[in-house]
DNA sequence: AGTGTAGAGTACAGATCTGTAGCGTGTCAA
DNA sequence: TTGACACGCTACAGATCTGTACTCTACACT
């Protein structure tokens, strides 16, 4: 019992998980799989090996621990979108329009797994109605992010009201989100793209 | 205190509500507007007015109680969709394309009201991710059931590949339940009734 | 050497949750 | 009149929840 992950004064660099990121990265699984009101602290304290006092002394209240796994969720997604707005590019396959096609191939491959668990800013946002939560902060800064970056991307295909189509791009991105993890890969999902594309293709000619 | 409600005998007349039903309007309500697990069965005796030792008597768990809310909701949301079917033809505008829009602006009206606070079957689904959850399969079966009637109205339409546009109608329906539930009626709902006109029109023409 | 601090471990306070036991009371039907 | 029964009321069991107090250890920096 003498080694004990010796903190990593480092800041960034690659070393073992500080103790918050360890309680950070279970606190994500654990919500994400199961659902922030159904998974306690002390459940987050066990799998992750650390003492309660310790959790509490870098998250205040669960409620931050709940704001920080959705930051998280936040910078992965964004991290994963612009990974797929790289490889557009990469293939040879420039345009705005290409790359709107991406996006919505990557969510429909995603939403189809089996381990899929929905959209964490919707779940949290259903999990938390009342209206001040800070949690659902984060839930629609994330959301309203979605729509700006479609909007560019539909201003940038030279489409005629580029906001309109972001707006049903975003319904039938969330519908599959939402209706992806209770029906699953066999349920409307399965035609979001194709849905997708009629909705660009009927905003481009007119 | 010597006047008990009478327990109400004629089995559906018009007469004081029994307990079992006070007991679920209550639930009804409070589930939906304060989300399932953030009630507790003591609050729901509360409001209702009613002993605990009834409540058990008529629901054996709180489960049970959960599974009644959603057919409850389920059986309100199929009156309301049949009175939108039946304004279709007492308007004189016949035909299985007038009665989708009508579905679509019943829907855009309705997720924009104040008080929405999304669809009561996706909310479940998302409080209770366990697949086994006894209101999953109630809630499984309304949107398979919401599938159905938008198919049958497609193939009425005349359109040619029904189950498909009822695919893309049912991303943007789910996608406008749990998106306005976030952003509310100045986000993307306030698009809906315009983008399932686009995706109808594009399964006609072709 | 001494001090500050992060962490482990344990115990616990206090609230809240689902579900049950026991008792009293009024109503209805035989 | 009597028995069955639904209901109200109180109390409580037992679990679980968030958050805190206290002690002990290990390491880092001065």
């Amino acid at each position: 019992m003498k080694k004990n992950v010796a903190a990593a004064p480092e800041t960034e660099e690659r070393s073992a998980p500080s103790v918050r990121e360890r309680i950070l990265a279970t606190a994500v699984t654990l919500f994400y799989q199961e659902g922030v009101r159904a998974v306690g602290v002390d459940l987050v304290v066990e799998r992750s090996g650390v003492a309660k006092t310790s959790l509490y002394r870098h998250f205040a209240t669960k409620d931050d621990l709940v704001v920080a796994f959705l930051e998280q969720e936040d910078a992965e997604y964004w991290r994963d979108w612009e990974k797929v707005s790289a490889s557009v590019v990469a293939q040879g396959k420039e345009g705005a329009r290409a790359e709107l096609e991406a996006h919505l191939r990557f969510i429909a491959h995603h939403t189809a797994e089996p381990k899929y668990r929905g959209c964490p800013f919707l779940n949290v946002a259903t999990e938390f109605p009342a209206p001040d939560h800070p949690a659902r902060a984060v839930a629609t800064r994330h959301k309203i992010e979605l729509y700006r970056r479609l909007s560019a991307l539909a201003k940038q295909a030279g489409v005629r009201n580029p906001g309109q189509l972001a707006d049903h791009l975003v319904l039938l991105i969330d519908g599959a989100y939402v209706n992806g993890q209770l029906l699953g890969k066999k349920g409307p999902v399965h035609s979001l793209v194709q849905a997708g594309l009629v909705l660009i293709l009927a905003a481009e000619h007119r």
